[in-house]
DNA sequence: ATGGTCGTGGGACGA
């Protein structure tokens, strides 16, 4: 089975260029990030009639995540555990049965710039979250992939040009950091354990000509716990997404698994 | 040093 990862930057904005990939690639799940659309304003019915179960955590003009599935979607939560007060949406994970069935979670990392600042010190706040809800998933012991926009460039092979993200919130030690914590928890980077990671990107800015310089960051990563990892086939990144027709400024990951 | 580009929503703000 195939499964995605999708920052598509707008869900109204995307909606011919996601359909377009979607009757392509044919993912068996999708996983989306920034939807900017509040979940009784998703347009779900064009993604129904392709075949796919919907289910949302949005909120108005920022954020929002989503699951596209055409397995049943079982047990759905939204929300990252760990704050009451966060109101930012940023998470959904639920289960998807094929064969045998895999916990997915759907995430959207803070930004985090400026730095130093607020906004930095609810990134690595978040990280924190996330690396307590990583612990619990592991402890299942249950095949689990946490996959979506980290906006994390864990080592400096993933940026086309590091030097110029040094001060970022995107490429700080204390980032990198807190994502290899993670990582070291247990799980399987997918797209470094199965290719050359160096040159491969997933996200070029709008501007300056990111994409036509080839100023790209990989920053849209898959973990898998061991049960997943042992599932895994491939994985790989849907690069040629960022020249289509009014694209997103990230391209699809795709990790195929044995499930 | 500045502005360079998008999306949302109809003004800034986030990225």
């Amino acid at each position: 089975m195939l499964i995605a990862t999708f920052n598509v930057n707008g869900i109204n904005a995307r909606m011919k260029a996601l359909i377009d990939w979607l009757t392509q690639a044919q993912p068996d799940v999708a996983l989306l990030q920034e939807i900017k659309s509040a979940e009784e304003a998703f347009p779900g019915e064009p993604f129904r009639d392709l075949g796919y179960n919907v289910a949302v955590h949005g909120q108005k003009g920022f954020n929002g995540v989503a699951i596209l599935s055409k397995l049943q979607i079982e047990d759905v939560r939204r929300g990252l555990p760990g704050d009451g007060n966060d109101e930012q949406a940023r998470w959904i994970e639920a289960t998807v049965v094929n064969r045998k069935a895999i916990r997915v979670c759907c995430l959207y990392l803070p930004n985090g710039n400026p730095t130093p600042g607020p906004k930095y010190q609810y990134k690595l706040s978040w990280m924190e979250r996330l690396r307590l809800r990583a612990r619990t998933l592991l402890d299942s012991e249950e095949p689990a992939l946490m996959a979506g926009d980290y906006n994390v460039i864990p080592q400096a092979e993933d940026a086309a040009k590091p030097e110029s993200w040094e001060a970022d919130a995107l490429y700080l030690q204390e980032t990198r950091d807190a994502f290899r914590r993670i990582v070291n928890l247990g799980f399987t980077e997918a797209f470094r354990a199965r290719e050359q990671a160096h040159g491969h990107y997933t996200f070029w800015d709008y501007q300056g000509g990111a994409r036509r310089r080839n100023h790209g960051i990989r920053i849209d990563h898959f973990l898998l716990t061991p049960q997943a990892a042992d599932m895994m086939i491939g994985c790989h990144i849907d690069e040629h997404v960022r020249d289509l027709e009014k694209p997103s400024d990230h391209v699809p990951v795709v990790v195929e698994l044995d499930a």
